[in-house]
DNA sequence: TAAACATATGAACAAATATGCATATAAAAG
DNA sequence: CTTTTATATGCATATTTGTTCATATGTTTA
């Protein structure tokens, strides 16, 4: 059941297939770029990166800036920790956080222009 | 309790905060960008995006070539569709889906420049 | 028009995850 | 060395989300 193909007649097309399995990243690959796209999708996440992107911050600043719970930021400063997009340095009692290259620019500046590309097309 | 700073020394630097306030884009924005992300964030729907990348295929190719369950393929092709990152056209039966636009692309490719930075790093 | 086929959709369930409370750790100040 | 301050972490919980089963919709063929 399970190794049967679901259509009867002209479909699955072979050749296709064949073609595209071959120009496809392998699964693993596709794994860790959901998981890196996972860090991304989330606005309390995005707002830290963003937060953080001219120049570095303490955790209290961004407690403060975006009017979040000190355990929440935290949290997600772990969680950004922990995918090695964020660096950090300790002066004193404080952690001063920032981005850990440009890739992470890259990547949201890819994701902006689609949005207001869409904002661009609702308009018409 | 909401309202107090958590910090009650040099800490939050508030001339940092206003800067980055101004440069920062709205919550609205931020949001719109993370369910954009969310979308990237399955594994699922990237196999899928990856495989129409090139040319267009049905339902059933992409179960086929996936290895899924026709009803979990569709669903997340209403992901898709919803969140118009793919386009599609019926031809008797079947209805073949392909990308949207190019962005998608970028988006990606901004991903997998990422994932095999991080490869490389870990190498060494 | 009835049956077969390709795809879509609704409901249910399980797994993942974001948040907040309580508390632990680590540094500085008194 | 005790207290205060800044941040981190474990646990509990509510919400979100991916998958599957059952079934509906839409198209072709007999």
């Amino acid at each position: 059941m399970e190794n049967e193909y679901i259509c009867k007649e002209k479909c699955p097309h072979f050749n296709k297939i064949s073609e595209v399995k071959l120009t496809s990243p392998n699964d693993d690959s596709v794994i860790d770029l959901a998981d890196m796209f996972k860090i991304f999708a989330d606005s309390t996440r995005l707002k830290i990166i963003c937060a953080i992107m001219k120049e570095e911050l303490c955790v209290c600043d961004l407690c403060e800036l975006l009017g979040l719970n000190q355990t929440t930021v935290s949290h997600q400063l772990k969680t950004l920790r922990d995918s090695k997009l964020v660096k950090y340095r300790r002066d004193g009692k404080q952690i001063f956080y920032s981005l850990e290259d440009d890739h992470v620019t890259q990547i949201l500046s890819a994701g902006l222009s689609h949005i207001s590309e869409e904002a661009e097309n609702e308009q018409l």
